[in-house]
DNA sequence: TTATATGCGATTAAAATTGTCGTATATAGT
DNA sequence: ACTATATACGACAATTTTAATCGCATATAA
């Protein structure tokens, strides 16, 4: 309950391990995987999602690997969770129009006052915080 | 990702609803499970852990049902989630002490900040102001 | 040419969540 | 005393979500 992901968790581990290498060098999925004891095929993956994304920058071949491309000090974690897991809420009220307790619902906006919290404490914390 | 549960949503619908039917008077499971589209079985297994937690005082028999007992606004959201659904927090490290990539894990103190702010901001927010 | 990278979809496995069932006990109303 | 309706609780099953694996393709440095 109210836990970030294994992936979410792995991806900031790898762009954090990115971040305090040197700049230009690059690492690879294998290389950080093992460092860190996660599972190669499953860091690979969310490697290349997040070189998709613009994040980071893929060299192939050998020799290849990743390094930061993106300023993460002008991505949110809001918006770095977000993009990775889909919209953050306590509830699926406010994403899920189909929600057939809508009409008899009776926490709805003390849960959105909280979530609206939430909302703004990710938007405050940027990647760079994190990886730095 | 960061949402509360199924459990956890329902015993706030219920709590809400007790909170505001007339002091003294009961709500019984299967009304309150009609009421906002919830599985009776499993709202009467939730009503019942809160009664054992002496949050809410059950009266047995016919006529009989779920009422609010603890002053709730004595109880942060923080202690409800928690001996609900386990210790908060964005990652298991901090409960789990044989997490194997402690020791290479990189991203440990930036997540303890964001955590500790999380844990700030449900420890602030009152029982009493989701339900009243 | 080979070894080592990334790229990507499909699939499987594992875990957590959600919901159901059966049975027991208490008690108000008749 | 009997019945209907309520709580009490453990075991189980279904569903959903998350985590991990597999296979094959492409790129490229040595």
């Amino acid at each position: 309950m109210l836990k970030i992901t294994r992936k979410v968790e792995y991806a900031l581990i790898a762009l954090r391990h990115m971040q305090q290498s040197p700049s230009n060098s690059v690492s690879s999925a294998n290389q950080i995987a093992s460092q860190y004891g996660i599972p190669q095929h499953l860091l690979a993956k969310i490697l290349q999602e997040m070189a998709r994304d613009g994040l980071i920058q893929a060299v192939k071949g050998p020799t290849g690997g990743y390094k930061i491309k993106a300023d993460l000090k002008k991505i949110s974690l809001k918006d770095f969770f977000e993009k990775r897991e889909g919209p953050l809420g306590l509830m699926d009220c406010y994403f899920n129009t189909d929600c057939l307790q809508m009409k008899s619902c009776n926490i709805l906006s003390p849960i959105q006052k909280i979530n609206q919290n939430m909302r703004d404490m990710f938007s405050k914390t940027t990647l760079l915080e994190i990886t730095q």
